[in-house]
DNA sequence: GCCATTTGACCACG
DNA sequence: CGTGGTCAAATGGC
C-alpha cells in the first residue's frame, strides 16, 4: 500500500516535471518568434505564436491539476487494485467483503453549476452511483472521469435535480481533470426535453457548465 | 463478449 | 448512529 503511493507520488512528479520541461519548450521557441523581426506571413506567424502560447498556458494548467490534486488520500483511491486487497495489511477478504471500502476524498468541490438543460460538457464521464438524499425530491448521482483508471485522472462530479417545472440540476465538480483526453468541441445541442429521465440522460451535459479555464479558446481538455 | 449502468452493500465521517 | 460517497456484482445494451 505505502509503495503504491510512492510509486504514484513519483509519476505525477515525472509527469510534472515533462510538463515543465514541454512549457519550457514551447516559450523557447516563442522567444524565437519574436525575435524575428520581419516575416513572410504575418497572419500565419500570428497564428503560430498564439498557438504556442495556448501551449505554454495549457502546461501551466496541467502542472497545477497534477500539483492540485495529488493529496494522498485521493492517491490511494485510484490505485485501488485487488492485488493491493490481497497484499499487505488487508486480510483475505471476499469480493464482496471489500464493497465499500475505500478512503473518502475531502469534501472540497472545484464549482458548481445550476443549470436546466442537461447536455455534453465534453468530458467522458462514467457513472457509477445514484443515492437517493436525505429531504431531496429526486436522487443524487454520481460520475467520475472515464479516464480514472486508464490515466488517473481525479475528476469527479455529482449531478441532482433539483426541481421539474421549470428543470433544474445542481452539477457539482470535484478535482480537475487530468486525463489527456481532449474534450470533444460541444456541438451544444441544447434541449432535449425528451430526455425527461435524469438517470438515463446524465452523461450528456452543457459545455457552458464547465468549471475549466478558457485560454484562447483553449481545446485541451487538462485545466 | 465487452463495456456502461444499476443498485444494494459497505464504510468514513460528523 | 445516520447520512452520504464509493464499491462491485448483476444486469442491460450494443
Amino acid at each position: 500500500m505505502k509503495s503504491y503511493l510512492l510509486e504514484n507520488t513519483s509519476c505525477e512528479l515525472e509527469k510534472i516535471i515533462e510538463e515543465l520541461n514541454r512549457g519550457r519548450e514551447f516559450t523557447c521557441r516563442l522567444r524565437e518568434m519574436i525575435k524575428k523581426p520581419h516575416v513572410e506571413d504575418e497572419d500565419a506567424h500570428i497564428m503560430l505564436a498564439e498557438d504556442l502560447l495556448r501551449k505554454i498556458m495549457t502546461s501551466f494548467c496541467v502542472t497545477l491539476s497534477i500539483l492540485r490534486s495529488s493529496e494522498c488520500t485521493e492517491v490511494s483511491q485510484v490505485l485501488k487494485s485487488p492485488e493491493e486487497y490481497s497484499s499487505g495489511s488487508c486480510k483475505t477478504l471476499s469480493l464482496k467483503d471489500r464493497r465499500g471500502r475505500y478512503k473518502r476524498r475531502r469534501t472540497l468541490e472545484t464549482s458548481i453549476k445550476e443549470t436546466s438543460t442537461l447536455v455534453d460538457d465534453g468530458h467522458a464521464w462514467r457513472k457509477f452511483g445514484q443515492k437517493q438524499i436525505l429531504n431531496a425530491k429526486y436522487p443524487r448521482n454520481y460520475f467520475r472521469c472515464t479516464h480514472k483508471f486508464d490515466q488517473g485522472c481525479k475528476a469527479n462530479k455529482q449531478v441532482q435535480k433539483i426541481q421539474e417545472n421549470p428543470p433544474l440540476f445542481r452539477i457539482t465538480y470535484y478535482g480537475h481533470h487530468t486525463c489527456n483526453t481532449f474534450p470533444k468541441v460541444s456541438q451544444m445541442i441544447c434541449d432535449s426535453p425528451s430526455n425527461e429521465d435524469s438517470n438515463s440522460v446524465l452523461l450528456n451535459f452543457n459545455s457552458s457548465n464547465n468549471n475549466h479555464h478558457h485560454f484562447f479558446g483553449y481545446d485541451g481538455g487538462n485545466c
